[in-house]
Parts: C-alpha cells; structure tokens; sequence
DNA sequence: CGGGGGCTTGAGGCCACTCAACGATAGTGG
DNA sequence: CCACTATCGTTGAGTGGCCTCAAGCCCCCG
C-alpha cells in the first residue's frame, strides 16, 4: 500500500495539518510524514483502527462505504488541502482510496488526541472540523434523499467549483461512476444530466478528455440546484 | 412557542444533559430548565441563532430541512434522553419540531462553551456527541443513497427497536409522513412496505392505531436491510 | 355525530435504472 | 510505431421501482 516514503522538507510552512495540532512550543511533538498512493490503492479500510490522521497534499482522495452487494456510497472527496481520516473513534468509519496519484500527510491520531488533552485551542479546532463534516453530511442527506438527478449534479459541479476551479475550468480528477456513487444515482444518468447541462449551455467540456469542465452560467446552474 | 416553563425539580438525579457541561463544583454554574411544546409546535428554526441546547425528558422531536418547494427531509428523530440542538456554530442548521406534546431541559450553549474552554472532559463529551451525531448521518446517507425501500423502513424499524421499545412492543410517535420524509420515501411507499413485511409475519400491528408495532422476526428483519 | 386527519390500497405514470452498442482515449507489449 | 486491449464516456431502447393521484376506511376530536 505504500508506495513511497519521504520526510517532510525542513522549511516549516504554514498548513492545516500543521495548525491543527501545533502551538509553538508543542510543535516537535508531532512528527508529519508524507505517504504516496498510487491511483485506485487504497490507504485505509472501514472497520480498520484509525491510528493516523490524513491531509491531502497532492491528488484526490474518495471515501466510501460498500453494502454487501457491492453498492457503493462515496460520503466525500478529499481534495489538496483536505484533512480525512479523522475518524474519532478507534476504528475508521469509511474506507479511503486515492483517486489518482495522491500524496498525504500524516500524523498519528494519538498524538493529536494527547495534544489536545492539554491544549483548549487543538480541542476546539477538533470539534470545529468535525462540525464541518457533519454539517456536510446534513447537506448531502437533504440531497440524497429529496433532490432530483439534475439539482444534484448542478449540486455537484457548485461544490467542486468552488474546491478545485483554477482558471475558470474545473479539472474533475473523479469518474462517472465516481460522482455517481456520491450523488446516489447511476453512471448513465451523471452523463445524461451533465450532456442536458451542456445543451442549455451551462456548461461547457475542454480537451478531449471529458473531466475539464468550464461553468458558463453558474447563476443558471444555482437555480437547477435549489438549496432553501 | 414556548407552552410552559417550569424550573427544574430539586432532586439532582442524574443526566446526560448535566453530564454532559457538569463536573461537581462547576455544577452551579448551569442551570437546567423545562419547556414544554404542543404537538405540532415548532421548537426553533433553520438559520435561528442557537442559543440553547436542548434534552428531551419526554416526547419526541423532528429536525428537518426544507427545499423552497416544499420537499423535506428528516435528518434525526430526538427520543427521551436524547441531547440536539447542539448546533456547534452560532446557527441552527435545523428546524426542530415537537412530533407529540414534548418537554425539553435546556442549557445555554454559551456556558457550557465557557465550561468546555476549562474543563477537557466537558470538551471530550461535546466531541464525541458530535460524533456520533456524524456517524448517524454517514449511515443514513448510506440508506439513503443506495438502499430500496424495503430495505430503508428495515433499517428504521430496526433503530427505532434499538431506541424506543418497552415490553415487546414499540410505540412510534411518528406519522408516516415523518417516516417517509426521514427515508427518502413516500408515505405510500412507507405504508406499502410496512404491510408488506406484515404479510412476510416479520411485524404485527397491536391496538387499532397503526403506530404500534411488534417485531416477530428481528432476524428476518436485519436480513432485510443490509448493513456490510 | 359530523369533520378531518392518518393510513391503506389500487391504478397508472414517470424518472431513473438496466442493458446494450459504440466511439474515444490511454496504457501495453510486440 | 502500431495493433491490441481495457477503461471511460455517451447515447439509445426498454424496464421497473417508486411516485402520483384517487378512493375508501377508521379513529380521534371537537
């Protein structure tokens, strides 16, 4: 699963992983670490012991639950930037797999929870990303369970915009069946309500690969989502 | 909205509300009230400030978001002894509505954020309540994203078992309205299924209401809905 | 006792799913 | 360098599961 090893350079910039966990003072206490991932590997399974807490320093990362059938539902896209993994409990509650070579940062979740015993401030960034999570999850349960095939994708394609687009095209490192398994719809119908968003103009593809996507009219596409 | 109010009787049995923000000597510091709430009323509202926090002593309660058209979805169903409201953020990103006549103890959120800034356990407790919170939403988005109906009222019926049965038989305060908006169903889908496993003798109705249920075969059951 | 809300059941329709074919692209090995 | 293959995406045809609309029953409540 691991393909690669390398500690982190000495120049100590300034990131989330970092802020989470660091006062100052505390700083040498928690060690971070980079792991790669080759494209389709996974890099924890649900049920597994969480012992490390993950950021996402380049790639993409999916997190999912599978039904013994094989359904699949992914809860969330961990995209540059992204911390995951953060699973508060001992075992993780998805499992993790990179989406395309992906590196991480990790530091062991022991040391985040030893560290935060102590320090207000660690404690109460904890509970704030884990309040976005769950607040994410309260979006997508509205979505899940009452919005139509196309709000969910104009739904879809406003989120990843505003995580991803650089230089006003949206470079999609998921697939079809990837934004399927998110949305609770099938490959075919993802394809079908993004060929309706090009026809009417909304949207627009670049290159000939089908994962760039330049939004036309997002003012347009807000009104197909409908949030209130 | 506020029905009646009563200040807490004297007897400090113990809760998982004054849990919850109390260690002993900062006991005093948070004061538990009591507010009813007619059926039907509504407790606070989407977008609201979230000034309290709330534990419901008796009846039960639904939090829900609304599209502008109208289409609700139920995220969680709050029985006896359960804690919300706890909208970590200044906002409520719920309604929250009395199903049935429903008293609540209420704390203001602020002290027991003052509390959490001193005392690590208080803040442990908020985290993990979070947390749970969280893992509740990632299994529903699971249900809702990729089970049948069978398989979603299976999996209600089941919880609903886990959390509300006295005696062998469970008394939902819930309509099926509220079932159906919690499943991303239908009432008449939630109906068709709930007579549906009566015919399979996985269920019996009790009393001339339909709202009294016995489960006859939680091992039949469980196989309908489809945890792994 | 009349009215209304909640529940069930049936009939029909529609939206998303299933199955299938096809083109395009990227990766592989001769 | 070029088949060869696997993967990905699109599109069409047909199906089916859930939704919509409707009727009727029962119970509660005024």
């Amino acid at each position: 699963m691991f393909v690669r090893i390398a500690t982190e350079s000495a120049a100590p910039r300034p990131n989330s992983l970092r802020d989470l966990g660091m006062t100052s003072e505390t700083n040498a206490l928690v060690s971070l670490i980079e792991f790669s991932y080759k494209k389709g590997t996974e890099i924890y399974g649900e049920k597994e012991p969480a012992e490390y807490v993950y950021q996402v320093k380049s790639g993409a990362v999916r997190s999912y639950k599978l039904l013994s059938d094989g359904r699949r539902q992914i809860g969330a896209f961990h995209l540059t930037g992204d911390i995951f993994g953060l699973a508060n409990g001992s075992e993780h509650r998805f499992t993790a797999e990179a989406i395309v070579d992906t590196t991480v940062r990790i530091v062991r979740r022991q040391s985040l929870e030893i560290v935060a015993e102590s320090d207000a401030m660690v404690a109460r960034n904890l509970l704030s990303m884990t309040t976005r999570n769950l607040q994410h999850a309260e979006d997508h349960m509205l979505l899940l369970g009452r919005k139509t095939s196309l709000e969910r994708v104009a739904a879809f394609l406003l989120e990843m915009d505003k995580r991803l687009t650089a230089a006003g095209v949206m470079a999609l490192p998921m697939s079809r069946r990837d934004i399927a398994d998110y949305l609770g719809l099938t490959l075919e119908t993802v394809s079908r309500a993004l060929s309706r968003l090009h026809e009417l103009g909304v949207l627009g593809f670049i290159g000939n690969t089908q994962r760039q996507i330049v939004l036309l009219d997002r003012h347009q596409l807000a009104s197909l989502d409908l949030q209130p």
